[in-house]
Formats: C-alpha cells, structure tokens, sequence
DNA sequence: ATACTACTTAAAGTATACTTTAAGTCAACA
DNA sequence: TGTTGACTTAAAGTATACTTTAAGTAGTAT
C-alpha cells in the first residue's frame, strides 16, 4: 500500500507540511519518490514515522532525530550507537514520567484546595489550614511546595 | 526570609532572567519590591513559583498560566473558574502520562530489538522475525507500531 | 568615599519547530 | 485535452519562550 503525503498526514493526524518540513530536514531518507517526484510513503515508512515520533516524545529535538536517522545509514557499525540512544531515551522518558506523577500529586491537592474553596465560598478557610489538618495523601506535597531546598553551588 | 531575583533563580534552577520575563508577562504580581526597586522574594512567593511550575509542566502556556494569575486576582469571585482549570490540568497530566507509558514501551521494545542486534552483531536476524517470535511483552506494541489505523475524516 | 557585585529596564537577539506563500507541476477524471 | 485538486520547491513568516545586551542603579564591604 502507498500513501502520498497529504494521506499520510491524515494517518498521523499532523499537517502534510510538517512532513514535508522533517523530510527537508532529513529525518525521512527511505521514502521514495514516483516518476514525476511525488512521496511515495510505504507500510515500512508509517513505523519510522513511529519511531520518529516516539523519539520526538522522548525529548530529542529534530537535530538529535537527523542524528539517529544517519546512524541507520551508517548501517550495522551504528549498532551499539543506536542501543545506547535507546536507553539513554528510555531512562529520560521514565523520569519525565515520575516528574508528572508529582506535578499530578500537586494538581491533585490544588482540585482539593479548590474544591473545597468552592464549598465553602471563600479560599480562607482551607488555606489557614495546617499541614495536618489536610488530608493524609496530601500532607507530602503540600510539605514539598512549601520547603525551600537550597542547593550548595 | 527574603530572596534577591538570583537567589531564588539559584533555588529553583533557572536563570535570573526567566524570572525577570515572568515578571514581565505578569505571572509574579505578588512579588514586592525595596525602596530601591530590587524584588524580595517570600517564602510564600517561592509556593507560586511552584504552581506556575507546576502548571507549565501540565502544559499550560505563559499567556494562559497569567490567565490564571489573573483569576487569584479577582478573589473569591474566580474560585470555581480555578477549580474547572486545575481539573482540565489533571486531566491532561494523566493523559500525558499515559502517552508517555506508551512511548516508554516503545523505547524499551526498541531496547531489546538493539540489545539483540548487538549481540548478533547485525540487525537482519531481530528485524526478520515475526510478531509471535518476539517476546510477549512486545508484541502489543509492536503491532501498533505496524498498524496503520485509518479515521475517517 | 570607593569599589564591586548584583540588581534594574527596554529592546534586540536567538532557538526551535513549524507554517504559510508563491509559483509551478503531477495525476486523475470528464 | 482541459480542468481540478493535491502535489512540488524555496523562501519568508510565525509563535513561543526565553536570552542577551547596554546603560544605569542599589546595596554591601573596605
């Protein structure tokens, strides 16, 4: 199956011209072209397209992206390369998600705080509150937000 | 206790001057000044600067987190405007980290594809396998990845 | 009083990732 | 064969979030 650029967009849910903008950036070197110069996206190039994004949400920018995209060329001598960028990924998106988890815990407490704002129909009350007056799951992050840890440097 | 702009840059690692730019977008209207015009940061100031941290890693953009500096502007009248805000917030975190779960699991698929690879020194034998050959943990995401799913829009 | 460092502002500059525009071509259908 | 819609490119434009620069002032230590 072939996909011109402007259905494959539709597939990724992104504009054609973003592809277009990571093919000028060199990030799309397997998609071939018809006769004429049109795209031709293949099944194959749809899992790069994955891989490419899934790089994307792991933080790297477009530059590092071309970077991975040339070590494939390089073929098997980039393979130890290419394991290593994986993993170096995979530890930055599992701290990424911890650091959610905790901007969660916090959202978390604000929709307590305010919730219990609304009812009350004021915000004075829940904020003379002491850290333990305050529900148990939220004692900790409420500790955290309100503790400044200076660093030595 | 009472911090200089640099101060609590150093303490909430960032430059001086993103905190200056805050400043200017108005995202720091609670933060006073000396006679001579140079901020003093509170205790209480660096609890702001925790949720606008806070709500920028939920996504929110400097215009639409000065909305809601705003909104505590107004009092009590925006309590349940802050609440519906905090609850979209939470929403879109968790959102977020299941995205991020997929990725990860995408990362460490691709992990075990080049931890193969490297031990075979090349990429043909992992890449030629079919997707009952690969271990079980994978073979969901690596049938999404194979999967073109076509909306109908 | 004099340095010195960190502070102040406005304004210009930078980086990233697209997005839009303009002028033109390809491919399918009537 | 002509029209239409989607494709092509290069180049300019946009949005966001800072970052840097320049000229000057505040506050502290000697």
């Amino acid at each position: 199956m072939l996909y011109t650029v402007g259905e494959m967009a539709k597939i990724l849910h992104i504009p054609a011209s973003t592809l277009r903008y990571y093919d000028k950036e060199g990030l799309l070197p397997f998609v071939e072209r018809s006769k004429g110069g049109i795209r031709m996206f293949t099944d194959k190039d749809y899992e790069w397209l994955k891989v490419i994004e899934c790089l994307k949400k792991s933080g790297l920018s477009i530059k590092e992206i071309r970077t991975f995209i040339d070590m494939v060329g390089k073929g098997d001598d980039s393979l130890s390369e290419r394991l290593e960028l994986f993993r170096s990924r995979k530890n930055a998106v599992q701290k990424q998600i911890q650091d959610m988890e905790q901007t969660l815990e916090l959202l978390e407490f604000k929709c307590w705080y305010y919730e219990q704002s609304v009812n009350d129909g004021t915000e004075a009350n829940v904020r003379s509150l002491t850290i333990d007056e305050i529900p148990v799951q939220y004692q900790n992050i409420k500790k955290n937000m309100d503790t400044i840890i200076k660093s030595n440097d």
